[in-house]
RNA sequence: GGAGGCGUGGUGUAGCUGGCCUAACACACAUGCCUGUCACGCAUGAGAUCACGGGUUCGAAUCCCGUCGCCUCCGCCA
């Protein structure tokens, strides 16, 4: 074999000298009495020239088809003048082959690594190892290395400890649904595969390790969407004796490092909002920051202008935005985009040279939109959107439409914006099940202001949680820990766990706590989304190298696949159901 | 659990208000010609039981029902 030199790497300097590249046939054409492949490898392509001078190549080369694999030896030569290709990072160059090898032939694919053309998704899939040759793909993985590499070097010289943790675990009660692996040795019991390794790194901070880190698979059995699969990575982080704004500090920190390393892009430092805060701006708990200026509260001056179809609307909230060209087709589509939330309807205010246009008509008191646009401060030529209704739901609609509005206007396109969510409530009613359920997670410590909120109102207590947010997607995910076995139990009590329950399934972690836990905290941070985001790809499948499908099947090996009566048996395990599904392919 | 979209040669699509479809177009593929192309060009050709099953009809890619698969969204995802 013998390659010397990559494909994308074969420059000017390099002419005189005799090189072998290798790699897949991208292209080739045959002009008869001189043949071109474009030969591509990891790194990019470089023109390979074959004439009849060299009668043995030329017959090798006659006979090659996209996608073989060969080989070319020969020198690097300047293209002659003229001939040079701009497009191409090796164009000023091309190889004048003297040997061809060919190592592998290949039959027509499915998927052209040359074309890039948008193919059905289960193909893909199915061939997933040609997906992977399309450059544009592969461009994804060379990122994430440079990410992964960026996170490992500032972990380590920040101190941090790659600890590794177990994989067949113990389901727990709280969160996602859990993927059970069944015991052989011990039959009618099972493992679970861990939704994060969270307990296990709070038991390495009562073991000492101090600082943690690992980059690992978490899964989750949930229903799956274009940023969720059923197994991710997450970089799980675990500190201890660090105050809250410590740990935001340091992460700020590693993720401006990975940035500048990874893509060379310096980041601005993160703003911070509390979810309360947040959810008033921008009517979201992960709001994004490039879809224009936050929501504007005309609660005050929307009640008194009235409006006569919701007399009792608790709060007002506009939208505004400046400079903006939407036409009064497009202003009909938001207002029926706002109907599709399910609120009641959505005002628009526009200033004009001719004065105030709106679609408020009789709604609003005489000169009822010219005070609202006031209220706003809306400038020349602004657009002013109007939502009122009851407290809380209006926010979240106007956040909504707030999103739709930047889409409609093509805005919210480019740059990274991070912020900080901070102050999370501790708990949230669960209707379905009726009872309190954990924010973030049943380990969360309580803000230590509002522990007497406990017994009295839990769901106004607020947590010491935090969330990254990079351009209106959760990134990561951490919060202070409790390490008081009391303050636990009486969390655990507060989500309707019986003594008995907690005993039985959190009791190792109780345990660890009477023998001198440390104060500690952490974080995740979704590895795939980050990756996902930096390569501003538009799912996750763009990051990952054998993604499932949304239903989570693997069309490459056929996984989830039926189990052989044998297995079952060891397991001793039926297969039960009134219908198993059926398969086509 | 729910809603929507899609499934036609290897790939992407058209056809889908039933008969003109013996299924069209582009790319890819095969054969031939061509010594400076780079999405090379030119000519000729092969390749599809229209996802699967059932139904309606004289007649179904087209209409109806079901199944499977893929995508997107809501619920869900501590």
């Amino acid at each position: 074999m013998g390659r010397t030199d990559y494909c994308g790497r074969i420059s000017p300097a390099a002419v005189g000298a005799t090189v072998t590249v290798a790699g897949w046939v991208h292209r080739r054409r045959d002009h008869g009495g001189l043949i071109f492949i474009d030969l591509r490898d990891r790194t990019g392509l470089v023109q390979v020239v074959v004439s009849p001078d060299a009668a043995e190549a030329f017959a090798t080369a006659d006979a090659v088809r996209p996608e073989w694999v060969v080989s070319a030896t020969g020198p690097v030569a300047e293209r002659p003048e003229g001939m040079a290709n701009p497009d191409l990072a090796t164009g000023a160059v091309e190889v004048r082959a003297t040997h061809l090898t060919v190592w592998s032939r290949a039959e027509t694919p499915p998927v052209s690594p040359a074309d890039g053309a948008a193919v059905d998704e289960r193909v893909r899939l199915k061939h997933r190892y040609l997906d992977l040759r399309r450059p544009e793909l592969l461009k994804n993985f060379v990122l994430r290395d440079r990410v992964v590499f960026a996170v490992r070097r500032w972990m380590h010289a920040h101190e941090f400890l790659d600890v590794e943790t177990p994989t067949l675990g113990r389901s727990t009660p709280e969160g996602a649904r859990d993927f059970l692996v069944p015991s052989r040795l011990q039959p009618g019991h099972v493992y679970a595969l861990p939704q994060s390794p969270q307990v296990w790194k709070q038991l390495l901070m009562v073991g000492g390790v101090d600082r943690y880190y690992q980059i690992v698979k978490v899964f989750r059995d949930e229903a799956l969407r274009s940023d969720r699969q059923p197994e991710f990575t997450q970089i799980d982080v675990e500190t201890s004796f660090l105050s809250q704004s410590q740990i935001l500090d340091l992460m700020e920190d590693m993720v401006r490092s990975v940035f500048q390393e990874a893509l060379g892009v310096t980041l601005p430092p993160w703003p911070r909002l509390t979810h309360a805060e947040a959810l008033a701006q921008y009517g979201t708990d992960k709001p994004d920051l490039r879809a224009g200026p936050p929501l504007v509260d005309l609660t005050a001056v929307g009640q008194q202008v009235g409006a006569l179809e919701l007399p009792e609307a608790a709060s007002w909230v506009g939208i505004v935005v400046e400079d903006a060209a939407l036409s009064r087709k497009q202003l009909d589509a938001l207002v029926e985009q706002a109907r599709a939330l399910g609120a009641p309807g959505l005002w628009w205010i526009r200033r004009t040279p001719e004065g105030v246009r709106t679609n408020a008509g009789r709604a609003l008191a005489d000169g009822g939109a010219g005070r609202l646009a006031d209220a706003a401060v809306l400038g020349r030529d602004g657009l002013l959107l109007v939502m009122a209704g009851p407290m809380g739901v209006v926010n979240r609609h106007a956040g909504a439409m707030r999103l739709a509005v930047a889409a409609q206007l093509g805005r919210a396109a480019s740059g990274f914006h991070f912020l900080w969510v901070t102050d999370f409530p501790l708990f949230e009613w669960s209707a379905d099940e009726d009872r309190w359920t954990s924010a973030h997670h049943p380990f969360t410590m309580p803000n230590p202001s509002d522990l007497v909120l406990l017994a009295t109102d839990p769901g106004a207590a607020r947590s010491q949680a935090y969330d990254v947010v990079l351009n209106g997607v959760e990134l990561a995910s951490g919060s202070l820990r409790i390490y008081d076995p009391d303050l636990q139990a009486q969390i655990f009590s507060v989500l309707g766990l019986t003594p008995a329950e907690t005993a039985s399934k959190f009791g190792y972690l109780l345990d660890a706590f009477r023998f001198g836990p440390p104060p500690h905290g952490g974080i995740a941070f979704g590895l795939d989304r980050l990756v996902m985001l930096m390569a501003g790809a538009e799912s996750l499948r763009e990051v990952i190298a054998f993604p499932k499908t949304h239903t989570g099947s693997d069309p490459l090996m056929g996984s989830p696949a039926p189990a052989d009566p044998g297995q079952w048996a060891e397991l001793r395990l039926t297969p039960w159901g009134p219908d198993l599904p059926q398969r086509s392919s």
